[in-house]
DNA sequence: TACTGATGATCAGTATACTGATTAATTATC
DNA sequence: GATAATTAATCAGTATACTGATCATCAGTA
């Protein structure tokens, strides 16, 4: 009899659950109003300012269609602003407000918190090679998604 | 610089929508139109015949509001029969149809394959320790989401 | 029987994720 | 410069997931 704690796919949602659970647990605990999504996308912002709704989908891996409504709620909330491009009239480039920049910043502990008690369970060498082996898993089906991960084009900036 | 690819919560989003659409595309492939959500669903009830929805929901792990969704869509395609429950007029107790079982052995291949899929990147060896750090982290976080994983009570039953 | 609390199911509302289509603007080609 | 192909963004529609509320029923108690 096949268990469902046999089934990758049920762990994985499984594992999703609980860390949007948590995170939303940690980030209203400290009186913030954001999602994990929501989280992400203004932390892209913040890191690339001026990018466009495609890149940042790309950068974090969110469907393009999905990314529309994200940055529609955090524009609503003041978080970012959103402004046609001069460059490219079709784009819109984003940028973090000073409010968004504050609220990045006060939330960061919360969700560095949240990240921790997902992994709680596991010793720091069993979280380490979680992490790993869910990155090979990932990288090696990145395209299988309609959203993959794609690299920013690394044109001036050394981080790499 | 935090690195998304640092983040467990980053990789389970990421994980799961992997497994999706690797689901979704060989359910497809082989001509049947379910979610992984509906299946768990489904076999689930052909395991249990009888089962309520919230015992239901509480073996998959989905949230009591979600259930009643998934269980209108497999009612509605024929698969499942949600009839009043005569111990407790409260309750439906679920039944799977002939087409339902019919169509929950067709699609089996499929979802092994995409399990196979879906962790394809592994050894063997990563894959068996992928899924064991994963079982670990999500039960020392099971009671935290909303829709943790709940034992059915064993009476009559002794495939423990 | 009336009352209280708990429970199974559903509903309204919100936020991801996706499919597939559309619109507007850009790029490539002739 | 007209045309075709591509691209950024959005929209309509569907399916999870959740919060919080409601309704009907059940169980326990006075």
């Amino acid at each position: 009899m096949k268990d469902n704690n046999d089934m990758p796919g049920h762990l994985a949602r499984r594992f999703q659950q609980i860390a949007v659970a948590v995170f939303h647990a940690e980030v209203e605990g400290a009186g913030f109003d954001l999602t994990p999504v929501q989280y992400a996308a203004l932390a892209a912002v913040s890191t690339n300012p001026g990018i466009d709704q495609i890149t940042l989908a790309g950068l974090i891996a969110y469907d393009r269609t999905t990314i529309t409504g994200v940055v529609d709620r955090l524009a609503q909330k003041g978080l970012l602003e959103r402004r046609a491009s001069s460059r490219d009239r079709r784009a819109r480039e984003l940028q973090i407000t000073e409010e968004g920049q504050k609220t990045l910043e006060a939330v960061s502990p919360a969700v560095e918190t949240a990240q921790e008690l997902l992994v709680r369970g596991l010793t720091g060498d069993e979280q380490r090679e979680l992490m790993r082996l869910l990155r090979k898993a990932i990288a090696a089906g990145n395209e299988l998604s309609r959203a993959p991960l794609r690299e920013i084009s690394t044109e001036g900036s050394r981080n790499g």
